[in-house]
DNA sequence: TGTACATCAGTGAACGCGCGTTCACTGATGTAC
DNA sequence: TGTACATCAGTGAACGCGCGTTCACTGATGTAC
């Protein structure tokens, strides 16, 4: 890498710290761009030619800290466990990740997750790296007898992350939500969609 | 009512259907205040003393459309068809009213639905009416039995309407999914999550 | 019933703010010869 | 190896735009007496 390349990026870095420490302490939308330009010691124009706009600094500036929440939360992952278990598992120490702050990751999500799509590359493939880890899972449990062999993997997946998520913005949206109400509410949702609601006539039936 | 309170009224309307006609012509993002005010023929001020803010305007001018396509979904609802059929018959009802404008309903469920909560009275109200209305069915069917008694049916209700919701925003933000396929998806989640994918030795273990 | 006053919806102009964009420029780094 | 030029990250100032807010004001409607 030329000294050119190296110095790009480490006032790239410099944005991407500055920008971290204010969206937090400040709040994403209490900072502005230049609050951040002068927090990194760089001219605000610098900070657009880096990042196209506040959005995008946005999702770059916190998605390796999600990514390293995932990380963790499937390293500790009960091996032994049941899927359901391990859902829960992994649930719980991403909503605690994200009850650090959960104003400022109720607007990331808002602002990246509900644009059309292509607009945001990093939390995009982030998810689809995990669905697909997920899925994963659960053709492995189909080899261990305990998931259907005609139910599709990867539809379960997403239907699992779409409960995950949605607990998560009821979460997110209601800061005197405690943590163990949103826990137990994605419990009892996917231990529902584990197991199906309707009396065993009518699910053999369909 | 007064003359005083008539007039405002019809103040509110105008604005309300000029916001409207902007909105489908030029896109929300596309139109100002100051647009739409020059529309209905009123001074700029005036459309803010009506509505806080250009989402409360948002809101308000589309959430009757809302409500009528829900009432025509569920009003054309076949009463004979099973839980899974019924659920479907709305989500195509209401997935092809959305379809007549995605980017505007994107947008529109973009800045409410991940407001912090308490921002969006009257869709959050829509919701929750129509949660229960979806649970009261649910319930119906534990009497016919074709649902399972132990089935908690507003966690079902919610869950369902995640996995509807989540399949909605996905056909939302990709101009060229067709409906068709958004429709498939869903009726797969929806089937898993009233059948499950566990084996039914561990189902009854759970 | 009439008068005098209070209320209040609506007006239009102005302002401040944040964002995105543009511009000509600097100066260090890289490269061609 | 040295020189002359090209490249390009970064600068700082300026601009336009849309939104929200404020302000003093108008004039019709409502109300107290």
């Amino acid at each position: 890498m030329s000294r050119r390349e190296t110095t790009k990026l480490e006032t790239r870095q410099l944005i991407l710290e500055a920008a971290r420490k204010l969206f937090h302490t400040k709040g994403p939308e209490q900072c502005t761009m230049r609050d951040i330009a002068r927090e990194a010691g760089v001219s605000p124009a610098s900070v657009v030619v880096h990042f196209k706009n506040k959005t995008a600094l946005l999702e770059v500036a916190l998605y390796e800290d999600i990514e390293k929440a995932i990380a963790g939360a499937v390293a500790t992952m009960p091996q032994d466990a049941c899927l359901h278990d391990r859902l829960m598992h992994i649930a719980q120490c991403m909503y605690g990740f994200y009850d650090n702050d959960r104003e400022l990751y109720r607007v990331l999500i808002r602002d990246t997750t509900f644009e059309k799509a292509g607009q945001n590359p990093y939390l995009t493939k982030q998810l689809e790296d995990y669905l697909q880890f997920f899925g994963a899972m659960i053709e492995q449990e189909k080899l261990l007898g305990t998931v259907r062999f005609d139910a599709d993997a990867r539809i379960a997946a997403s239907s699992l992350f779409s409960l995950y998520f949605s607990v998560l913005m009821e979460f997110l949206r209601n800061p005197n939500m405690p943590l163990n109400m949103a826990l137990e509410w994605l419990a009892a949702s996917a231990h529902q969609h584990l197991t199906g609601i309707l009396t065993s006539k009518e699910g053999k039936g369909k």
